[in-house]
DNA sequence: CGCTATTTTGAGATGGCTCAAGCTATGTGG
DNA sequence: CCACATAGCTTGAGCCATCTCAAAATAGCG
């Protein structure tokens, strides 16, 4: 009945989700059935930040990001979302509106659920109760890291972990190094280390000159990973 | 039998303890028993960054505050801990490492669980794992409003935030104004606001001299709070 | 009543921002 | 298949908010 991209591929991300480990396959197929797809282009918002909070979501293909919009209108990059990670969670558990934007950033695919039926789910499976607190505790950690990071650091620094995170996050191998395999434009980079995308774009010029890097339209590979530790870590004499 | 300081004491804090919000009286005696006392001097530290996670804490009396220190040796404030919070309870459910440093900014007691009993006491109370949630959930947008503010704002405007956040995590109406109830000092104020102590000293002394606040020694009190929000939101011609 | 931690203030340096202009892939319609 | 439109990117020049470093003034504390 199912069509071999659908509720048999669901299962298969669902069986590597985090929010999810240790439930057997068999209750999966449940947990699957209570949840709504949703298949969409690029650049579609699946919530608006403001927005009343009503589904908790697990990405199943593509990308999407989340970000935030300043009271004074400047947005932030909070963070990537890629396949087998949930999104849209904290507003559910914990405020009722959700704290950001989540967009399409390629053609995705997302699993949601309800808010009054994920808790019903943690009641009946507390295990994914406790991986939701797991996660969570993940997120305020590397929340925590950022803020130190954003406030301790010069830019080139910021944007230099941005990158290897991300090269952690969705990193792919390729010939000249490891491909960042999210559409990843300067401004997306600025908004997710605090500067602005003429620094952004200045910064990888350099890099790319001294090889670290290559850059191109919103695609970055990066070809030495321990050259960009070594900026990140600002154990270099200035270069040049 | 117990002093009346001790555990009637803990249990009326215990009572508004978020934590634990929901739970019976009679069940919270249970949890109270099951915790171990640590009264402690101004400037105790109760668990370090990197050291094994072993235990939940509510402060019951005083103040302290959560640091981390960079890599590059900065230290940067996450958060002070009023009582009736908790602290120390990501690390438990998360990684195993405390993240930030908890150390007494004045005499304190707080309230501790070893981690494994807190994960009994949330199989036994369901509650308490709920509410956990909701308090992370909470720290997590508190930690993205904070990280868009640091990417997005100037530094007079994260001073002017990050006081009025103290005021109403910390404040207490007096005379002047309202109080903010913490040893505050200018390098407490920078430390929170990823900047530098002298920045923070020169803004203290400008908004004095305007009305604003009053300023001494590890103490600020907010004599206008409306002109702190008008600063906080950049409303502000510039001002003389 | 002197010691020490905290704060203030000055002066100079600079990293990163802003604004302005031009460049280059990528895709589109003729 | 080409010329144009467009979104994304690069680069230059000038400026200024903020940092750094230095030194002096205060205020608690023992």
């Amino acid at each position: 009945m199912d069509p071999p991209d659908s509720h048999s591929d669901d299962l298969e991300i669902l069986l590597r989700t985090p929010l999810f480990r240790g439930v057997s396959p068999s209750d999966l197929h449940l947990i699957a059935r209570a949840s709504l797809r949703r298949r969409v282009p690029r650049g579609t918002v699946f919530f608006r930040q403001g927005e009343p909070a009503t589904q908790v979501s697990v990405l199943t293909r593509g990308r999407a990001k989340l970000t935030r919009v300043d009271p004074d209108g400047r947005e932030v990059l909070v963070r990537f979302v890629a396949p087998a990670e949930m999104f849209g969670g904290i507003a559910v558990l914990g405020d009722s509106t959700y704290p950001v934007t989540a967009e399409a950033v390629m053609p995705s695919e997302a699993l949601s659920w309800q808010g009054d039926a994920m808790a019903h789910l943690m009641r009946r499976f507390p295990q994914v109760a406790l991986n939701a607190m797991r996660l969570m505790a993940g997120r305020i950690q590397e929340l925590q890291a950022r803020l130190a990071e954003l406030a301790a650091q010069r830019v080139e620094q910021r944007v230099a972990r941005a990158l290897l995170r991300l090269a952690r996050q969705a990193g792919r191998k390729v010939e000249e190094g490891v491909l960042i395999d999210i559409p990843l434009s300067r401004q997306d980079l600025a908004e997710l280390t605090g500067t602005t995308l003429y620094t952004v774009s200045r910064i990888l010029s350099r890099w790319e000159s001294q090889g670290l890097v290559l850059a191109a339209r919103e695609r970055v590979v990066i070809r030495l990973p321990h050259g960009l530790v070594t900026v990140a870590e600002d154990l270099e004499a200035g270069g040049g």
